[in-house]
DNA sequence: CTACCAGCAATGTAGACAGCATGTC
DNA sequence: CTACATTGCTGGTAG
């Protein structure tokens, strides 16, 4: 069988375009192979030929790892379309959103994961990973951001666990491929080809000045607004634009509503009335937020950001997929994360706020950004536009984003927290046992490759591993190192050794906890970050009360408030927490704590994590008296209740809201719910739920 | 004395991965 | 470091 034509055929194409068939060139059968290629450039369809030929012809498992869970689950959908039922190919998920038990991933052909999920299976000892014949890492410039440790880490485990594992790493356009490709022993396709072409440029002066320096006119006015009046309505194509933060990315939206109707017909009016709707009732009342949204959505524009609920967020991809939303204003989220193509791209600002104050972004980021224009099947060309404030700014820009290289990929493995984490992974899975079998480890890393020496990175591996030993979790001597029970938890809890720490002293310790106590404990974790914000006009008072509920904290305040600098941050988390599980609405936490619907839902997340995390080392320690407390906790973080109400949220269809509404009428517990008379059940939760809820009862019995 | 406003200072700022076992309003 | 929009405060002025 030709594994070649059937992609072509699957993707309904005639033939591969330049890049492909440049890397199809090389020796990809039998060698690694990094291709480094521009965004929607068709890099996919390499990894579908790899991955066909290894299941079909040496019928082998296929690894697909990327760092997005979002991506991770676009490519398994896609990929069952085209292959599954065909050619019988089994796939599945494997993330920490979606994961189709471990055990049984050893049955599967192609397993689609992120970079962490990937590593944590590692650390699980999943042993179908030895008989993996190809890897396929997307993105994986990924290896220069804070999460590219974790990769470099698991991708060196994996090809060591398997040394006849093929690689496959798709990759941006970075001048260091070659680097790369050394690293990995492979070979290397580079190409700027695009499918799509792109025309990138720069506005300024009621003009925009492409690359080639040919200009072409707009109206004048506000920027932003003449090249969305253009894309809109002249060329009647949608526009993207990447705000720079989540409140210019609503107030753009807003003030671009007004076109954005103007190219509106009443069929898709209609629809986003549809749309609206759906965004009020996702939550159990809607929020300012929501209101906003919906709003805007009517009017055929949308803005998307973390602050959005994830189906929200579908919501609006969704709409603007099928060409109703006719202008979406995001921050990055959309940048690398789902296929979201526009016809055009603007970017107001390259600058982004970062620690270090307000910071001009990465060629890489812009390049990606910039590599959203352009729908497939649609747009014969996509542009990308910068704006310029002025005519020498508008040049500079030219010449050092559109121009210009990406920056050089760095490894980050010796970002100390990090390395700490995987140091700990690495001698609980035995990759590391000794001094010998450590520079044997590092030695393969890109981080090796690309400092040559290995000494100053050993300096920081001492001290961790005196500090891992402190706190009992390794064991070493002169000969060898392992990990202990306690630290080999730690691993697949997939937590900071230091977090862990801090949970093992808390609970060994004699003090008494308190619901606070434990939610403080989460949230000044490491896993939490970042905390929530406190404003100025707030701090006042919270160090008030931080002195008045002090002692309730698993920390010294008196000490911790020299040398924490988040402190107050911290303690602020923990109150959001604790305000949301005695039941405060969720509009009303919004506004104490400042914060927005999709935030809270992560950090909810987070600490269910984190909650479970601690639950299994009190486990653990046999420290029991923790056991119940925490279980409790988790349970009222998961609902947002008070403890009276667990109950009857164990029942289907109840959540915070209807069991409140239960408890005010006097049924409080699953038993009286029993007895409760269908209609009166109806009354208070009205009919359709009161039915499915008595149907649910009879069955359990 | 008060209502109002220009002008300037202060303020705040993106995103997202990990465990485990199944079902919200 | 290389931003910028929004909010809040101050002091001045007109009425």
């Amino acid at each position: 069988m030709d594994v070649k034509k059937a992609v072509l055929k699957a993707n309904g194409f005639d033939s591969f375009n330049p890049m492909q068939s440049q890397a199809l060139k090389k020796n990809w059968e039998e060698k690694n192979l990094v291709v480094a290629a521009p965004t929607a450039s068709g890099k996919t369809i390499m990894a579908e030929i790899g991955a066909l030929h290894s299941i079909l012809q040496n019928k082998r498992k296929v690894i697909y790892t990327c760092p997005l869970r979002a991506l991770a689950s676009e490519h398994y959908d896609d990929w069952k379309k085209k292959y599954s039922k065909q050619f019988g190919i089994r796939m599945a998920v494997s993330t920490g959103d979606f994961d189709s038990s471990s055990k049984y991933l050893s049955r599967y052909d192609i397993v689609f994961t992120t970079y962490e999920k990937l590593d944590s299976l590692i650390r699980h000892r999943a042993d179908w990973l030895s008989s993996v014949g190809l890897l396929i890492i997307d993105e994986v410039h990924e290896l220069d951001s804070g999460r590219g440790a974790t990769l470099e880490v698991t991708a060196c485990k994996l090809r060591r666990m398997n040394p006849k594992m093929r690689t496959l790493a798709l990759s941006a356009t970075i001048p260091n491929a070659e680097e790369l490709s050394d690293w990995l022993e492979a070979e290397l396709a580079k190409s700027n080809y695009r499918p799509i072409p792109l025309r990138e440029g720069v506005y300024f002066n009621d003009e925009i000045k492409y690359a080639n320096r040919k200009t072409e006119s707009l109206g004048d006015g506000n920027p932003v607004e003449a090249i969305v009046d253009d894309t809109l309505h002249k060329k009647k194509k949608q526009a993207l634009i990447f705000a720079n933060t989540r409140r210019n990315a609503e107030g753009m939206a807003k003030k671009l509503s007004t076109l954005s109707e103007k190219s509106l017909d009443s069929k898709e009016k209609l629809a986003l009335e549809k749309d609206a709707k759906k965004i009020l009732s996702i939550l159990e009342s809607p929020t300012e937020q929501c209101k906003k949204l919906a709003d805007l959505v009517k009017h055929g524009a949308a803005f998307h950001h973390a602050g959005l609920v994830q189906k929200q967020r579908g919501i609006v991809e969704e709409a603007f997929r099928e060409n109703r939303v006719k202008l979406i204003s995001a921050t990055p989220t959309l940048a690398a994360g789902v296929n979201l193509p526009a016809h055009t791209v603007v970017i107001p600002s390259l600058y982004r706020f970062e620690a270090a104050g307000m910071t001009r972004i990465p060629v890489r980021e812009y390049k990606q950004m910039v590599g959203r224009a352009g729908r497939p099947k649609y747009d014969k060309e996509g542009r990308g536009i910068v704006i310029a404030k002025n005519d020498l700014e508008a040049e500079e820009i030219l010449e050092h984003y559109v121009d210009g290289d990406m920056e050089d990929i760095t490894s980050k493995l010796g970002i100390e927290p990090i390395l700490r984490m995987h140091l700990l992974s690495l001698i609980a899975s035995h990759f590391v046992f000794d001094l010998d079998s450590m520079e044997q480890f590092f030695g393969c890393t890109l981080y090796a490759k690309q400092y040559g020496d290995l000494a100053e990175l050993f300096e920081k591996v001492q001290s961790i591993l005196e500090e891992l030993e402190e706190w009992k979790f390794i064991e070493s001597d002169e000969k060898k190192i392992v990990a202990t029970p306690l630290g080999k938890r730690v691993s697949e809890l997939y937590l900071d050794p230091f977090t862990a720490h801090q949970m093992v002293e808390a609970m060994q310790s004699k003090r008494k906890f308190s619901e606070l106590t434990y939610l403080f404990l989460f949230t000044q974790s490491s896993e939490f970050r970042p905390w929530l914000g406190v404003p100025k006009k707030k701090e006042p008072e919270l160090w008030e009360q931080l002195q008045l509920d002090g002692k309730l904290l698993p920390v010294d305040v008196e000490r911790e408030m020299y040398f924490d600098l988040n402190l107050l941050r911290k303690f602020q988390s923990s109150l959001l927490l604790q305000s949301w599980v005695r039941e405060t609405s969720e509009q009303e936490v919004m506004k104490e704590y400042n914060t927005q619907p999709g935030i809270l839902h992560s950090k909810l997340r987070i600490c269910d994590w984190l909650a479970y995390a601690s639950l299994e080392l009190a486990r653990l320690l046999k420290e029991d008296k923790h056991i119940a407390p925490i279980s409790k906790l988790r349970k009222r973080l998961k609902y947002g209740v008070k403890e009276e109400l667990l109950n009857l949220c164990e029942v289907r269809y109840i959540g915070r809201v209807r069991a409140r509404r239960l408890w005010r009428a006097k049924i409080k517990s699953v038993a009286q719910l029993k007895k409760t008379d269908a209609k009166d059940l109806g009354r208070i939760l009205g009919p359709g739920t009161a039915s499915q809820i008595k149907q649910q009862l009879s069955q359990k019995v």
